[in-house]
RNA sequence: GCGGUCGUGGCGGAAUUGGUAGACGCGCUAGCCUCAGGAGCUAGUGGGGGCAACCCCGUGGAGGUUCGAGUCCUCUCGACCGCACCA
């Protein structure tokens, strides 16, 4: 008996092994077709999670699989750099972000080659680093140059303790998450990318994405959200001007009882500057914390302008002027017109103000005179009244006759409205790319040279003071203007980190290049062919990046429509949670089973076992990927990662399961080291068919069917099944008889399923491939072809049905007609006892898959 | 509220896309073996009935279409996810 398989020294001796043969550094060969797999690149926060070692081990699959089939293969690896984490824990513990960020990419690195992964790590880039932002700032200044970049005043979340912005996901119950101060509504002046230049184009295109999957492009086209409507101008009385209004409903029009100002509206904001108790209001309205559970409770607020605005239709009516506190700056124009009828918003405020509800539309089938709108709007289709020349249209006509009316009388006409904003970029914080933007008093905004460039961040800041530690350094930011001269500030903000990680995927193919992206070096590999990530970058990095694709064709960067051909969303790592009865949490090696009890290893104090969620340090059910690769090696890890769950749902971590695939990786090395049967030398070839007995022709079919089976779900993601499928033949080959004849057979079948491992557990494949008598690269090997006349079995089974409910099932030769099945489903005894006494009426054949005897 | 996904053994899941439900694995049961290991081997394992051959029930629930439904349609219950005053 062989010993025990040594995993851990395996592992790392075909880990050297490859990276010495350099056998995954991509090469454009230009014979080979082209294929480039990318995982979402991680960020440095310390130590891999298993999130990661599930998503590289997907993507490592498919990498290693494309090379089997014969394809130049990119796999890359780099690190999404830059970052708050840096900063806060230079803020916590004194140390500079710069330094924090590459030592935890060095750990980080070599937990990732613990794993086997197939990567040309000669590419590999942070994003901090000056060698890839130069080059992000380049493609800023190209951007401004096209248009494409624009300064402007933006309402921002400002923490006033901190004295910065927050995103909004630094706001936790209307506080900044750090100072727990009440964060404020502020204008300020921010870069914006204008990506809503690209809404239709972003939208339009995601039909032309097969390969993307149907909910992420439903979330895209959400977050779009294109909306057609009318553009309305409703006159205002006494002011030489009109109120400007974004509608989808232009047919309600006639039921208009008041319009509303965003508390934020210019006009709104005017007419404060005389009306302190509207001022009162609007302070109010921008303190009120911005979280949509604080909106609802705060309800449908308004304060009337005392001006009246008059109805495009019938100059003679004229409507009230609110500012209210539920209509939007940032959508449509800012102000809306109110059909109280038939929208609920409008109706909710109309009742608490006390406004006329006039129903406009009659819903089917019920008496126009009849009508009545109680606490629910009604918002279904139906016919136009109450509305002058619009009675008795259908909604969408009324729709149409609405905005031509509008246009007639120069009030008004269609329009588009988006739920998409410009891109805000600017970030006041030290560790992200600096934008090469200067500001003088005499020239305004000011793009920094190119020679300048990098604009490079200082390396002496401080951290013990709030604020953006780029702002208050003594020199970085004074500097001349490069167009006149005299004294200039540098914008002191840097990029959202969504920027650097938006064209990464293509400098990928060209990492060390002088330029941002080559085109000889970017066109082979573009568009990444199979994208992999996590489904919490369904929109903002996916579309980001799919934007800046556009952004960088426009500007001559790159030649592609699209960043990603293929995506796919995995599913995340799910593990049980712990807590003990003071709810504290306890991490999965923290606890254990006594007498049949949860207890803390500790101290043995009782535990409950909640729900399984996605792992997260909150709730302590992680489990640490170097712990398992340690005790059971990175092939054990691989394969339950694939084995478990179908790719794109969760995957529960248990602990027995990664046993189970333990035992697999131990129990198929046993077979390769001491196979059942004696194997020939290898290189003699398949066994001829005909030569064969039954039981090991039957063998050496099911050896083609799993070539065939892991193939096809390899190529659908389908890792769960193809693993199945290589157990099943595993255990097809352990049950082996020592018969004559077997031995090619059985070295066919090992060798086959080395091949198909190869992917999942590579090393395990790699180290079996050469017990089996090889000194080529298992890595370098082509993926096995099945011989189509094994696919297909001489002979059949077919269940019979009498009414439906299965009786028997027959053997028939594969290529049985339609009679013969009807002949042996007769004569089956189970078939004749459930017929005894009834007659048949009909018998349905379909051959090769079942009999079915109608009573 | 709007949009979406999903409900299959004790558990994770499979089912040639309308054709033998439960592959593969985990767990469990019984037995064997042993240099007692993170073992290994053999058999069994959806529920119920029967000595047995077999029979009945069974894919969240209720209907429907069909020779035939886990799969299609309608309603319903439940879980999860995204968006959320988007005019």
């Amino acid at each position: 008996m062989s010993e025990r398989y040594d995993a851990q020294a395996v592992e790392a001796r075909w880990q050297a092994a490859w990276e010495e043969a350099g056998l995954f550094r991509a090469t454009l060969s230009g014979a080979r077709p082209t294929y480039y797999v990318l995982e979402m690149f991680p960020y440095p926060s310390g130590r891999i999670h298993m999130g990661h070692v599930r998503n590289y081990t997907m993507g490592d699959v498919v990498a290693r699989y494309k090379r089997a089939r014969g394809f130049d293969v990119l796999h890359p690896m780099g690190w999404d750099a830059f970052g708050l984490p840096a900063e806060n824990a230079a803020f916590e513990r004194g140390v500079h972000p710069a330094e924090w960020t590459y030592g935890n990419i060095a750990t980080m690195r070599g937990q990732l080659k613990m794993m086997g992964l197939s990567i040309d790590w000669e590419r590999e880039f942070a994003t901090c680093h000056p060698g890839y932002y130069a080059h992000q700032q380049a493609l800023f200044l190209d951007f401004f140059e096209a248009g494409l970049v624009e300064r402007k005043e933006a309402w921002v979340n400002w923490d006033p303790v901190d004295r910065t912005v927050l995103a909004n996901e630094q706001v936790v119950d209307g506080r900044g998450w750090r100072s727990g101060a009440p964060v404020e509504k502020r204008r300020l002046a921010q870069w914006f990318l204008r990506i809503t230049r690209y809404a239709d184009e972003l939208l339009e295109a995601l039909d032309a994405l097969p390969r993307w999957p149907d909910k992420v492009r439903l979330m895209q086209r959400n977050w779009i959200g294109r909306s057609e409507g009318a553009r309305i101008l409703f006159p205002v009385e006494g002011r030489d001007e009109a109120l400007e209004v974004f509608t989808t409903r232009p047919d309600t029009l006639f039921g208009a009882s008041f319009c509303a100002l965003s508390p934020n509206h210019p006009l709104a904001t005017a007419l404060a500057a005389s009306d302190p108790a509207l001022a009162a209001f609007i302070d109010e309205c921008n303190l009120a914390g911005i979280g949509e559970r604080d909106i609802e409770a705060a309800g449908k607020r308004g304060h009337d302008t005392g001006l009246r605005v008059r109805h495009p239709f019938a100059a003679e009516r004229t409507l009230p002027l609110y500012v209210a506190n539920f209509v939007l700056m940032d959508y449509g124009t800012g102000a809306i017109f109110g059909c109280p009828a038939h929208d609920q918003r409008d109706l909710d405020f109309a009742r608490s103000q006390g406004l006329p509800v006039i129903p406009v539309v009659c819903p089917p089938g019920e008496d126009a005179d009849a009508v009545e709108i109680g606490d629910v709007a009604y918002v279904g289709d139906g016919t136009a009244i109450n509305s002058d020349f619009l009675n008795g249209l259908a909604v969408e006509d009324a729709k149409a006759s609405a905005v031509a009316a509008l246009a007639e009388r120069g009030l008004g006409g269609s329009a588009v409205s988006y739920r998409l904003r410009d891109w805000g970029i600017s970030r006041q914080r030290y560790w992200g790319c600096p934008i090469p933007m200067v500001l003088c008093e005499s020239c305004g905004v000011v793009p920094v040279p190119r020679e300048e460039l990098p604009v490079r961040l200082p390396e002496d800041v401080t951290f013990d003071k709030p604020g953006n530690p780029l702002d208050r350094h003594p020199t970085w930011k004074h500097t001349t203007c490069p167009r006149c001269g005299g004294a200039a500030v540098r914008s002191t903000d840097t990029m959202d980190t969504f920027v650097d990680s938006s064209w990464y995927f293509a400098r990928f193919c060209a990492a060390r290049a002088d330029v941002p992206l080559p085109a000889p070096e970017v066109e082979p590999w573009l568009p990444v062919d199979q994208y992999i990530g996590g489904i919490e970058h369904a929109v903002l990095h996916l579309l980001y990046s799919r934007f800046f694709t556009k952004a960088l064709k426009l500007c001559g960067h790159v030649a592609i429509e699209e960043p990603f051909s293929g995506l796919f969303t995995q599913g995340m790592v799910c593990h049980e949670t712990y807590r003990d009865a003071e709810g504290r949490w306890y991490y999965p090696d923290e606890v254990e089973t006594r007498a049949g009890r949860l207890v803390a290893r500790e101290d043995g104090r009782p535990v409950t076992a909640g729900r399984s969620e996605a792992m997260s340090k909150s709730k302590r059910n992680t489990v640490d990927p170097e712990a398992i690769i340690e005790a059971y090696g990175a092939d054990t890890a691989r394969l339950f990662m694939l084995s478990d769950s179908p790719p794109e749902r969760d995957l529960e971590w248990t602990d027995t399961g990664v046993k189970g695939a333990w035992r697999y990786v131990a129990a198929f090395w046993r077979m390769v080291a001491s196979p059942p049967v004696a194997l020939p030398p290898p290189g003699a070839g398949a066994p001829a068919q005909g030569t064969l007995a039954p039981p090991l022709r039957a063998l050496r079919r099911s050896i083609h069917r799993t070539v065939a089976g892991v193939t096809e779900d390899l190529e659908r993601f389908r890792f769960n099944r193809a693993v199945a499928r290589v157990r099943t033949l595993t255990n097809e080959l352990s049950a082996i008889e020592d018969t004559p004849g077997a031995g090619p057979v059985m070295r066919e079948g090992l060798e086959t399923a080395v091949r198909l491992l190869g992917p999942i557990v590579p090393h395990l494949a790699e180290e079996a491939w050469r017990c089996l008598g090889h000194e080529s690269w298992l890595a370098q090997e082509p993926w096995p072809e099945p011989d189509p006349a094994l696919l297909a079995d001489d002979v059949v089974v077919v269940a019979v049905q009498v009414d439906g409910r299965k009786r028997a099932t027959i053997s028939l030769p594969a290529d049985h007609d339609k009679a013969e099945a009807e002949e042996a489903a007769m004569a089956e005894g189970g078939v004749r006892r459930a017929l005894a006494g009834r007659e048949v009426r009909k018998v349905i054949v379909v051959p090769g898959r079942i009999v079915n005897v109608v009573t």
